[in-house]
DNA sequence: CCTATAGCCTGACGGC
DNA sequence: TGCCGTCAGGCTATAG
């Protein structure tokens, strides 16, 4: 599930339910989600805090306690979240949760166990350590700063925007739609890409993702005409010209795209 | 720098 | 009903 869009409304969704109460136990039902932080260490460091904010950089979140650090959360392929009231309501693939004192849980659920939790002082820190390119919605992210870092690369396309470390948040199926929206073939080089034509990529990129993320992410409430809404509505025919979408394997993952309307 | 490949994990789905 | 292969919205390590 969790790409930028999607992550933003998790990011929401802490923010509504799980501000301003005490942590009283911290549950880790599987250390190998654990990134670069132990049990001892999050438990010392979360229990007894209350989150004061939720932030999100490309596709992690993170939970601010003050003068204690950032949970840091990563979702993987099949990562979700769920506050409940009841602990008899924990979910199936519950991986880890934050019991607070009134009862009230905030359960991890991580199906692949493929996602992270880990523990962060400062988060510029983290993103810096962690190689995360800047977010894809961020504002100091201009069309200039976006062409220049994609102008000079080598590689595809679709690779280049999924690459975390160009741009953070864009992940299989939303460089799909940016890629259909402005009309280009996942597999271009990049480097035969005009800068008009980048610059048509970045709008395409801004206006995806802030319609997604101001849904978060939530598939059934995207815009008719978004090849990603129409595909998991079962549909493979292109939703502007109705041929069939092709797939490709590009730089293995698999890359939907309208043989019709996307050129090289 | 870039690509392909394999690996980490589990569950859903289709074919037989 | 069961078994099998395939696939899935992420990322990393490795080799070429």
């Amino acid at each position: 599930m969790p790409e930028l869009p999607d992550v933003e409304g998790l990011k929401q969704y802490m923010d509504a339910t799980s501000l301003h109460q005490t942590i009283g136990h911290v549950a880790t039902y599987d250390k190998r989600i654990l990134k670069d932080v132990n049990v001892s260490t999050l438990r010392k460091r979360l229990e007894g805090g209350q989150i004061q904010a939720a932030g999100r950089h490309g596709k992690y979140l993170f939970a601010l306690l003050p003068n204690r650090g950032n949970l840091v959360l990563h979702f993987g392929m099949t990562g979700n979240l769920l506050y409940h009231s009841n602990p008899e309501d924990e979910p199936d693939h519950t991986r880890f949760a934050l019991i607070f004192a009134n009862g009230s849980q905030l359960s991890f659920i991580n199906v692949r166990r493929l996602g992270q939790v880990s523990f962060c002082e400062d988060r510029q820190s983290f993103i810096h350590q962690s190689n995360l390119g800047p977010d894809a919605l961020d504002h100091e992210l201009n069309r200039d700063r976006f062409i220049n870092s994609f102008k000079k690369r080598r590689g595809m396309i679709k690779p280049a925007l999924m690459n975390q470390s160009i741009v953070a948040g864009i992940g299989n199926l939303y460089s799909d739609e940016i890629l259909f929206q402005a009309g280009i073939d996942p597999r271009t080089k990049v480097n035969t890409l005009s800068e008009k034509t980048l610059g048509t990529i970045y709008k395409a990129m801004r206006r995806i993702l802030k319609t997604a993320a101001r849904h978060g992410g939530a598939a059934d409430e995207l815009p008719k005409g978004w090849l990603i809404k129409s595909m998991q509505r079962g549909n493979d025919s292109c939703p502007k010209c109705h041929a069939k979408i092709e797939k490709a394997t590009v730089s293995g993952r698999t890359a939907r795209f309208c043989p019709n309307c996307q050129k090289r």
